[in-house]
RNA sequence: GGGCGGUUAGCUCAGCGGUAGAGCGUCUCGUUUACACCGAGAGGGCCGGCGGUUCGAAUCCGUCACCGCCCACCA
C-alpha cells in the first residue's frame, strides 16, 4: 500500500469527497439521541461563484461542523441557495439583451419561466464549488428560497404581519434605482464621494426687484419641484424675508419663505431651497409645512413637467415656461446643464464653488439614486427590532467578537421603516389584491383573497394581483426556520430551532442577521441562533479589499487546484484570528501546502517503519519515557485544540496542529524514535514505539480532520484506521492518563535541552558536522548521567556525538563549554575551534547572564516589590536569581580555563 | 459629524499586568531510515508618541498622531 511520495490533491479530493456524499456522511438524523447542533448556510446567491469570501466562510463553518460531529453530536449543516431577485433577474436580462430582447417584450410569465430555465441550467454553480472546498453540507436538505415550501412560508408571515399591522402601504419618499426602475432599501444605497459643486442661485422676492435670497445647492435640477425656501427663525440676515414670498426662477411659481428650524445660519447661506419630493429633509419640511410635492422627476430621472404645468408663468428675466418645456424627457444630468446656463445667462447664478459631496448610488445598478414619492409596501421594523434588541442585551444570543454587538444595536436602536417592495419580476410576488375600487385582500391565495373581496362587496369581483415582488432579505430573514419545513410543524422544525451558531461577514449584520432576529423572534417566539460569529473580512495581501473591479481578487478555485483544498483551508484557518480582516494571498497558501506535505511525508515514515493502526492498543499500558512524553504532549495538544475551536479561535486551533505535527511528533519524537526503530534495537521498545506512533499519529489525524479534511481521510484510509471515509464520523480525541508522565517529561525536556545546546554551540563554532566529538559532563548528577545512559543514540545521532560521558580528570585543552542546568558540558574539540571565538562566545553568554541576574537582584532588593507582589513571583525571581547565579559560576570558570 | 478597529522583528500577525513570541523572509552550515514543499543554527524589536495608575505596563487609564472600516440628511 506504500504511500506516493506526494499527496496529490486533484485526484484524491474527489474521490474522497463523492464516498462521503454517496455514504451520507453529511447528513444529520432526527432520529438520534444526541444532542443537535446546527449552522444554517448564508444561502449564496444562485448566480453566484466562490469567491475568496466565501472560500472563508464556508472553511469556517465546515471546521466547526465536522468537529461537533466528530463530538457526536446530531449535525446538520442546512444547505442552500438563494434566489437573489436583482443580481439574479439582471443576469437574466443581459442574457435576453445578447439575444437582442428585452423583458417587457416576452412579458412576465415567460420572463420568469426563463429565470426558471436559467436556474435549473446554471444554478449548481456554487454547490459544485462547495463539494469542491469540502463543505460538508447535507444536501438532500438543500432549499431554494423560491421553492415551493420557502414561498409557503414567506406568504404565511407576509399575511400575518399584515394582519397585525406590522405590514403596511405607504406612500412617502423612498430610494429609488432609476437604472434598475425599482424601489430599494435604505441599505442597498451607497454613499460614494463625488466632486461636485455647489451653486448659489438667486431666487428673486416678489414685488422688490432687485432683491434676492440667495439659496445654495448642489442639485440644481430638483430646483423645478421647488415649493418654498426655508430660513431659521432666528435667522439675522434673511429671518425680515420670513412670510414673504419669492419667484421661483424658470418656472416663475410664487413659493413662500418659510421659517423651519431645518434650515441652519451656518450652512450654505443660511437660506435653502424646499424640494419635498426629491429630498428626504425636504420631505419632512413639506410635510410639516403641508407644501405642495411635485415630482419633477420620473422614474427614469428624467425630467417631467406634468405636476409643476400648472404653476408655470412668465416673469420676464427670471422665468420662462418655453425654456422649462424644452427640458422635458432630459436626464437629470443633462437637465442640470441646461439649467446652469440658464440661470447664468439670466443672473440668477451668484456663483459656483468645487464641493464634495456623499451622493447616494444604488448598490446592485451603481447610479446615483433618486428619491421618488411613490407608495410602497412597508414593515413596521421598529416593533420588530425591540425583542431582537433585547435578546442581545440579554444574551439569549451572543456575538463572537462582541464588539459587533454595538453595531447591531447602534442601528437596531434607530431603525427605520423596512421597504419590502421592489419592482421586479424575480421573486415573490407580493400577496395582495386589489378590488376595483382598489380595496386592499391580502390572503396566502387567490381563492382567500377572493373570499375576502365577496364579503367585503357582497358579490364576486374581478381582483388584480400587485405586480411587485418582495425584498429577497424577506425571504432570507426567514431562512433557519423556513429551510425545516415551516409553517409545517415538523420534527426537524423541532429539533433544529434555534440554530447554535450563524457565521457571516459583519456587512450583512443589518441585511440579514438583524432580519432573521426580527422574524425569527415574531414567528417562532425565540431567536434563530444561539451565537453569531463574526467572520473575517478577506483582503489582498496588500489590505485592499477585493473585487472583481480592482483586478486584485484571487479565485479560490485557482488555488485549490494549485495547492489542493486542504492547504486553502488550512491557510484560511491559520489566518483567521480574532481581528477584523484576513490579508491572502497565494504565497500563503504555499506556505501551508508545506504542512499539508510535512504531514503526509510523516505518515510515510510511519508506514515505512511499519506503524500499524492497533485497537487495542491502551496508552496506560507503555513504559518508555518516550510514550510516555509523546502522550503527554499528544494530551496537551488535544486540550489546545479544543480550547480553541470552543473559543472560535481558528488560528490557535491551526496553530497548536502545526506545532504538535511539525515541532514535537516531526523533530523529535520521529527522530528519537529512529535508533528504537533499527535493526538490532530491543525488540520490545521497537514494537511499543511503533504502536504508540501509530496510535498519535490517528490522534493527529482526528485532531486536524476539521481543518483538512482530505489529507487526514485519505491517510485514515490508507492506514486502515478504519472503515474508507469513516474519519468523518469518527470520535473526537479525548486526553488520556498517562503514567509516569511528569517524570518523562521532565527527562525528554532535559535531552531535549542538551541536544539543542550541544547544536547551537558546535554551529556556532562552525565545527563541521563530519567531526563528531564526545560530549564530557561535569557536575552532573547519577540521575542525570543515568538519562544520558538510555538516550545515548539519539544523542549521538542528533547532537553529532562520538560519546557521552561524565567527565573524568582534567578538562581538555581547547574545549567548548556551556552550561546546562547544574553541569557543565563540555565538547573536547581542540584544533577544530577558534579558541579566541570560543572565549568570546563565553563572555558574551556571562555578560547576558550577569545582567539578567542584576535585574533580578535589584528586584528582589525593592522592599515594595518583596511585600506587594504574590508569593508565586517573588519565589520565581528567586529561584531564576539563584539559578543565573550558579550558571555564572560554571560559566566563569569555563572561561577562566580557555585562559 | 458619530462610532469601531489597528499601530509589536524586513513581511504577516499572536500575546493584552510579572524580564518580548510564531510563521514566512534573511544569513551560515548541512543530503543523516520520511520530507530541499527538508534539517540544524544565527541575526533581527527603546511593543506609534507623551503623560498617568501600579512593587511591576507591549498589556490598564488618559491624550495625541497617523492608517483602515462602518454609520449619518448637512443645502
Amino acid at each position: 500500500m506504500a504511500l506516493d511520495s506526494r499527496f496529490a490533491p486533484g485526484e484524491i479530493e474527489p474521490r474522497l469527497y463523492e464516498g462521503w456524499e454517496s455514504a451520507g456522511s453529511f447528513a444529520c438524523d432526527p432520529d438520534s439521541n444526541a444532542t443537535p447542533f446546527t449552522i444554517m448556510i448564508p444561502p449564496p446567491n444562485v448566480t453566484g461563484s466562490l469567491h475568496m469570501g466565501h472560500a472563508l466562510t464556508f472553511t469556517i463553518q465546515d471546521t466547526l461542523i465536522r468537529w461537533r460531529r466528530m463530538q457526536g453530536r446530531d449535525a446538520l449543516w442546512q444547505p442552500g441557495t438563494d434566489h437573489a431577485g436583482i443580481a439574479t433577474q439582471m443576469v437574466v436580462e443581459r442574457l435576453l439583451a445578447a439575444e437582442g430582447k428585452d423583458r417587457r417584450e416576452i412579458g412576465r410569465d415567460a420572463f420568469v419561466e426563463r429565470v426558471w430555465q436559467w436556474k435549473a441550467e446554471s444554478g449548481g454553480t456554487i454547490t459544485r464549488q462547495l463539494r469542491r472546498l469540502g463543505a460538508s453540507l447535507d444536501w438532500p436538505r438543500e432549499r431554494f428560497t423560491m421553492d415551493d415550501g420557502l414561498s409557503a412560508a414567506v406568504k404565511e408571515t407576509f399575511v400575518k404581519l399584515y394582519n397585525e399591522g406590522l405590514i403596511y402601504r405607504d406612500r412617502r419618499l423612498v430610494n429609488w434605482d432609476p437604472k434598475l426602475q425599482t424601489a430599494i432599501s435604505d441599505l442597498e444605497v451607497e454613499n460614494r464621494e463625488i466632486k461636485g459643486s455647489l451653486w448659489y442661485l438667486r431666487y428673486p422676492i416678489e414685488r422688490q426687484p432687485g432683491v434676492f435670497v440667495i439659496v445654495a445647492t448642489t442639485r440644481p435640477e430638483t430646483m423645478l419641484g421647488d415649493t418654498a425656501v426655508a430660513v431659521h427663525p432666528d435667522n439675522p440676515v434673511y429671518g425680515a424675508l420670513i412670510g414673504k414670498r419669492a419667484i421661483l426662477p424658470l418656472v416663475g411659481r410664487s413659493i413662500p419663505i418659510i421659517a423651519d428650524t431645518y434650515a441652519d445660519p451656518e450652512k450654505g447661506t443660511g437660506a435653502v431651497k424646499i424640494t419635498p419630493a426629491h429630498d428626504f429633509n425636504d420631505f419632512e419640511v413639506g410635510r410639516r409645512h403641508d407644501l405642495p410635492m411635485p415630482s419633477v422627476l420620473d422614474r427614469q430621472a428624467r425630467v417631467t413637467l406634468a405636476e409643476i404645468e400648472d404653476v408655470m408663468a412668465v416673469v420676464p428675466g427670471v422665468a420662462d415656461p418655453a425654456f422649462v418645456r424644452s427640458l422635458a424627457g432630459q436626464t437629470r444630468f443633462a437637465a442640470r446643464s441646461a439649467i446652469v446656463a440658464e440661470l447664468e445667462r439670466l443672473e440668477l447664478l451668484e456663483r459656483i464653488e468645487p464641493h464634495i459631496n456623499q451622493v447616494p448610488h444604488g448598490d446592485r445598478g451603481g447610479v446615483p439614486v433618486e428619491p421618488l414619492l411613490t407608495t410602497q409596501w412597508y414593515c413596521d421594523a421598529g416593533v420588530l427590532a425591540k425583542p431582537a434588541i433585547e435578546a442581545v442585551e440579554t444574551g439569549r444570543t451572543t456575538f463572537v467578537p462582541k464588539q459587533w454587538e454595538n453595531t447591531f444595536f447602534s442601528w437596531m436602536r434607530d431603525i427605520q421603516p423596512w421597504c419590502i417592495s421592489r419592482q421586479l419580476w424575480w421573486g415573490h410576488r407580493i400577496p395582495a389584491w386589489y378590488g376595483p375600487d382598489g380595496t386592499v385582500f391580502v390572503a396566502k391565495d387567490p381563492d382567500g383573497a377572493e373570499a375576502q373581496a365577496r364579503e367585503h362587496y357582497g358579490h364576486s369581483e374581478v381582483l388584480v394581483q400587485d405586480e411587485d415582488v418582495l425584498d429577497t432579505w424577506f425571504s432570507s430573514g426567514l431562512w433557519p426556520f423556513s429551510t425545516l419545513g415551516w409553517p409545517e410543524q415538523t420534527r426537524e422544525l423541532a429539533r433544529y430551532y434555534p440554530g447554535d451558531v450563524l457565521v457571516t461577514g459583519f456587512d450583512i449584520i443589518f441585511f440579514w442577521v438583524a432580519r432573521m432576529m426580527m422574524l425569527g423572534l415574531h414567528m417562532m417566539g425565540d431567536v434563530p441562533f444561539r451565537t453569531v460569529y463574526i467572520n473575517a473580512l478577506v483582503r489582498d495581501e496588500r489590505g485592499q479589499k477585493m473585487s472583481k473591479s480592482k483586478g486584485n481578487a484571487i479565485d479560490p478555485l485557482e488555488l485549490m487546484d494549485t495547492y489542493g483544498a486542504d492547504a486553502l483551508r488550512f491557510t484560511i484557518c491559520a489566518l483567521t484570528g480574532p481581528g477584523r480582516d484576513v490579508k491572502l494571498g497565494a504565497s500563503r497558501v504555499q506556505d501551508y501546502r508545506g504542512f499539508v506535505t510535512k504531514l503526509w511525508n510523516a505518515a510515510r515514515f510511519c508506514e515505512m517503519n511499519g506503524m500499524k493502526p492497533d485497537a487495542g492498543f491502551d496508552p496506560a499500558s507503555v513504559t518508555l519515557p518516550l510514550s510516555r512524553w509523546l502522550l503527554a504532549e499528544t494530551n496537551a495538544a488535544i486540550r489546545e485544540a479544543t480550547d480553541a475551536l470552543e473559543g472560535y479561535r481558528f488560528d490557535e486551533y491551526a496553530s497548536a496542529g502545526y506545532r504538535f505535527v511539525w515541532n514535537t511528533f516531526c523533530d523529535w519524537f520521529l527522530e528519537f524514535a529512529k535508533p528504537l526503530l533499527v535493526q538490532g534495537a530491543a525488540p520490545g521498545d521497537a514494537a511499543e514505539t511503533r504502536r504508540v506512533g501509530a496510535y498519535v499519529l490517528g490522534q493527529i489525524l482526528r485532531l486536524l480532520h476539521p481543518a483538512i479534511p482530505f489529507v487526514t481521510e485519505e491517510l485514515w484510509d490508507r492506514f486502515g484506521y478504519g472503515e474508507p471515509g469513516s474519519l468523518i464520523r469518527t470520535a473526537w480525541p479525548e486526553q488520556v492518563a498517562v503514567p509516569g508522565a511528569a517524570q518523562a517529561r521532565a527527562e525528554l525536556d532535559w535531552v531535549v535541552r542538551l541536544i539543542s545546546l550541544v547544536r547551537s554551540v558546535r554551529a556556532e563554532m562552525n565545527v563541521p558536522p563530519s567531526k563528531p566529538s564526545p560530549i564530557l559532563l561535569q557536575g552532573a548528577s547519577l540521575d542525570l548521567i543515568g538519562r544520558v545512559e538510555r538516550w545515548m543514540e539519539a544523542i549521538r545521532r542528533l547532537a553529532r556525538a562520538s560519546d557521552v560521558s561524565a567527565l573524568v580528570g582534567e578538562v581538555p585543552k581547547g574545549s567548548a563549554q556551556a552550561v546546562l542546568d547544574g553541569a557543565t558540558v563540555i565538547l573536547p574539540l581542540q584544533g577544530l575551534i577558534d579558541l579566541a571565538a570560543e572565549a568570546a562566545r563565553l563572555a558574551k553568554e556571562l555578560d547576558k547572564l550577569v545582567a539578567d541576574a542584576k535585574k533580578t537582584a535589584q528586584k528582589l532588593a525593592n522592599v515594595d516589590f518583596v511585600s506587594k507582589a504574590p508569593e508565586e513571583v517573588v519565589a520565581e525571581n528567586r529561584e531564576r536569581l539563584a539559578a543565573a547565579q550558579s550558571e555564572i559560576v560554571r560559566l566563569q570558570a569555563a572561561l577562566d580555563r580557555l585562559g
